[in-house]
DNA sequence: TCCTGTGAATGTCTTCACAGCC
DNA sequence: GGCTGTGAAGACATTCACAGGA
C-alpha cells in the first residue's frame, strides 16, 4: 500500500511468526483469491489451476503458488486446488469462521452510506453499532440502530462485542475516536478520515483514503498526457495492462 | 496497499521515467505530506524539517527526505523545507493546478453517497457527472445532477471534460463499466466495486475494497488475540506502533 | 551546529525456472 | 505431461549513516 500500513513488530510477534509467518502482501491478496474462489465455485467447479486462478484474480501464476503455499501444501501436483478445500483453509486463516460485529463512529455522509451498505453484513462484518459525538444525533434512529455516545463505547463492546472499529468522522476528531475505541477494547480500526492516526503496537490499523486515490490518479493521468503524446510521435502501441480490484 | 496496483511499463512509459522517476510507493505518500503541509501551512509554519513533517505524516525522516528529493532539491541543509514552496512543487507534481471532473457511475448506496460526500469537489475533484445503466434511475435527478445513460459517457467526456471514472456498481457491472469508460476517453479509473477489474496499458485503475479492509482486520485481529494471550503469558509489554492514514 | 541529500546496507516482494510428485 | 512447491535471482522499498552545505 500502500498505503500498505506500516507496522513494528513486537516480542510476542516474532514469536507467533515463527509458527508461520504470512508476508502483509500475501494476506492482502487472501480476499481476492477468496472471492474468486467462490466465484469460481458458484460456477460449480471442484478444482483450479494456479495460472486459472491467477487470471481470475489479476495476478501472476507464481505469485498465486507461493501465496498459497504459506497456508500449508494445500495443491495437487499435476492437477491443482481443490476449491472447497482452499476455500475452508482460507477462511480459516483469515478468521472468518466467525462473524465480526462493527461499529460505525461518525455518522454523517460517509457513516450512513456505509451503515446502509449491505456489502459488509453479507460477508461476516455486521454492523451492531452507530457511534456519535453529536448530541443531536445521539438517541436518534438510523435504520435498525439507535446512534449511541461515544461515552458508550465500552458498555458496547461489551454487550455486543465489536471487534473493529470504522472511522468515519471529519479529520479533526479522527485520533480521539481511535484511541477511544483502543480505550474500550477494539484493537481493530478502519479510518475513513483523511487524517493520519496513530495507535498502539498491540491494535491493527488500516485506511481508505478517497482523496488520496486521486490525488494518485491524478498524478498518473498527467503523465499519462505526457506519455500519449509521447507514443503517438513514437508510434509505440500500448501493451496490455492487468490490474486487481 | 497492497493492494498496491500492478503496472507494466511500456515502452513510451520508459522514455518518461528517464525523465525523473518517482517511485509508485512514494507516490502514494505525496498526497499524504501534502494534507500535512496544508495544515501546518494552516498554522502559519513557513518552514519544517524532515523530522517534524515525519513526525506528523507517520512516517521515518529519512523516507520523507528520500520522498521529497524525487521531487528535486528543494530543501535548506541546516534549516528544513520551505512550506508553500513544497506545497507549489508537490502540487504540480501531483497534477493537482487544475480540476479533475469526475463521473460516478452507478447511483446506488455507495454511489449517492460518493456523489454527496463534499471531499472530492473540495479538493479538485468535482462531480461532474452521474451515471446508471438502470432505466428507471436515468433521467431522474439526484442532487444537482440528472442521472445520465452509460451510452452518454462519450458525450459527457466531450461536453464536460471527465478526467476520472468512478465505479459504484456491482461487482457483476464493474468490468463493463470500465471497458465503457476507457473506450470514451477516460483513462484514470477508481473501482469500488468488489471485483477484479482489467484496463489496458495506457489507463490508470486504482481500487477501494471495503470488504477486503475489513477481512485483512480480521486476518490480524485474530491472530492479536494469540498474541495478546501469548504476551500475558510471557509479561512482554506492548510497543507503541503508527500507521498512517 | 543543524538538517538535507544520498550512497550503501538491509529487508521485503515478485518473478523465474525447475525439481518433484501425481 | 501437467501442475505444484520452492530455491535463487532480481526488482523494489526502507532505513542507516554520514558527507557536505547553510
Amino acid at each position: 500500500m500502500d498505503f500498505v500500513n506500516k507496522r513494528t513488530r513486537s516480542v510476542a510477534w516474532s514469536v507467533v511468526d515463527r509458527r508461520r509467518r504470512i508476508p502483509e502482501a500475501t494476506v492482502a491478496r487472501l480476499p481476492v483469491y477468496l472471492r474468486t474462489l467462490l466465484d469460481v465455485q458458484g460456477e460449480g467447479m471442484t478444482t483450479i489451476s494456479s495460472e486459472r486462478l491467477a487470471e481470475l484474480a489479476g495476478v501472476n501464476a507464481a505469485k498465486v503458488r507461493k501465496d498459497l503455499s504459506y497456508l500449508g501444501s494445500y495443491g495437487t501436483r499435476g492437477v491443482g486446488y481443490d476449491v472447497d478445500h482452499l476455500l475452508v483453509q482460507m477462511s480459516r486463516e483469515l478468521g472468518l469462521t466467525r462473524d465480526w460485529p462493527v461499529a460505525i463512529v461518525g455518522v454523517g455522509n460517509l457513516g450512513a452510506a456505509l451503515a446502509n451498505y449491505g456489502g459488509f453484513g453479507d460477508r461476516g462484518f455486521p454492523v451492531a453499532a452507530l457511534v456519535d459525538a453529536d448530541p443531536s444525533k445521539v438517541g436518534t434512529m438510523f435504520g435498525d440502530h439507535e446512534i449511541r455516545d461515544l461515552d458508550d463505547l465500552p458498555a458496547l463492546v461489551n454487550e455486543l462485542g465489536i471487534a473493529i472499529g470504522i472511522i468515519a468522522t471529519p479529520a479533526a476528531g479522527a485520533q480521539e475516536v481511535a484511541d477511544r475505541l483502543v480505550a474500550a477494547g477494539v484493537t481493530s480500526i478502519l479510518n475513513f478520515a483523511p487524517a493520519v492516526v496513530t495507535v498502539p503496537d498491540h491494535a491493527q490499523l488500516r485506511k481508505v483514503d478517497l482523496a488520496l486515490e486521486l490525488q494518485v490518479l491524478s498524478f498518473y493521468g498527467q503523465r499519462e498526457s505526457i506519455g500519449a503524446s509521447l507514443r503517438e510521435e513514437l508510434g509505440v502501441a500500448a501493451e496490455s495492462k492487468e490490474s486487481v480490484s
